[in-house]
DNA sequence: GTCTTAACAGAACAAATGTTCGCTAAGGGG
DNA sequence: CCCCTTAGCGAACATTTGTTCTGTTAAGAC
């Protein structure tokens, strides 16, 4: 999701890699080297070769040699896409939706999410809930926010994930921390207190991966 | 940030498909007709064209004629990117960074957001900011989660804006509700009770476009 | 003045790539 | 049998595209 500043470049290599990043996004593939000539204002592929140079040597681009339109813009390529299927919905009184292999066909799901891959941190099997209702506020989560999940039933000590509870038959999203004993569940929202559960109480449905609400 | 599901495909074409995602994924340009023949296994260009045209006719790729390496690969067009600068945090106690046209170049900050261009909703001049802190709990928003504002100093009933209270010197999220005589701010915590202040003392600095939270 | 470096132009060549044509094979229907 | 459709093959040709070489210009330093 991030990219540093990079390196002050002359007025003219700039225009070079706007051109090549609008190109991309217009065409879905990048220019050729005489797209760029044309594009650009030039008259002549040798100068082209000559900034794509200095703009590789830079870090601003990767290029393939001898393949047509082989310019990787690395600023694009570093943020990678992630479709993640929306398998239902999640509310606390109901156990979430266990994926299955058929939930993983991507073309076969009604809805699909596509987000930077960032926000999945490149792991598979990431899939999207929708919240409903305004019951997870201790979550600091809002009807009708996104919540990505990565299935599994094992976390690591203060992740969150979603928890079923076997006695209360209600769906909660918190922290987890084993403690001798019992499972601590701790609330995102600090103002709010822990609960403690025997660990035959839960049953872990996922990892918590990332949250997102849009508004407007 | 959605794509519904398509037709069918053969498993050929499911092929063919899959393989132009990842070479685009794992290359930053489509693959040639020849990459596709070697990459899926198969013994002509023609072949290839074949199949090419179904998948066009499908919807799932758009190829440029004459150009080479002209596959538009639509799932993956039809979701745009936004690069969005990070120009600071939002704290309660403090008012939050103004943008100024030097903030708008891209290049030149030192923090960029890529984010799918449905989470801005194609908005112009969306801004990224970080949150620190727990004070804002009543929007729902946690320590570390980010924030995409969109600058503004007038904003429509119902929306959440970041809004600054000159008397308490403190921001706030919450969605404006204009009353005769008063502004309502109300919380995203539906649990939370509004609070009613005098136009004169709040100042819209911005509306928040979407949020967003990485756990794991 | 000369020399060096950066930036640019133009042309030619080599290689990559797209397109098209003719053909084959299999299956189904009349 | 023939005809049609679908799916695939191979080769040749045309076009696009990358690379390289030579030369020019401009600016700065000595």
């Amino acid at each position: 999701m991030f990219a540093k500043g990079m390196k002050t470049l002359s007025s003219k290599q700039q225009d070079i890699v706007d051109f090549i990043r609008r190109f991309l996004v217009d065409s879905g593939y990048p220019p050729s080297i005489r797209d760029i000539v044309s594009g650009c204002g030039l008259s002549s592929t040798s100068v082209v070769d000559y900034n794509l140079k200095i703009l590789e040597k830079e870090g601003y681009i990767r290029r393939h040699h001898e393949v047509s339109r082989g310019i990787e813009l690395l600023a694009w390529s570093s943020v990678l896409r992630s479709q993640v299927p929306i398998i239902g919905q999640i509310a606390a009184g109901e156990p979430i939706p266990v994926p299955t292999p058929d939930t993983w066909n991507v073309t076969a799901s009604s809805e699909i999410l596509e987000v930077t891959e960032d926000l999945t941190r490149g792991r598979e099997g990431v899939y999207a809930l929708k919240v409903r209702g305004w019951s997870m506020v201790d979550a600091l989560v809002n009807d009708g926010d996104i919540i990505l999940m990565q299935y599994m039933n094992v976390v690591e000590n203060g992740e969150m994930a979603a928890i079923w509870l076997k006695a209360e038959k209600e769906v909660t999203l918190k922290k987890v921390y084993v403690e001798p004993g019992r499972i601590r569940l701790q609330p995102a929202n600090r103002a709010m207190r822990p609960i403690y559960t025997d660990p035959q109480n839960i049953e872990i449905q996922g990892r918590v991966v990332a949250i997102i609400r849009q508004l407007a």
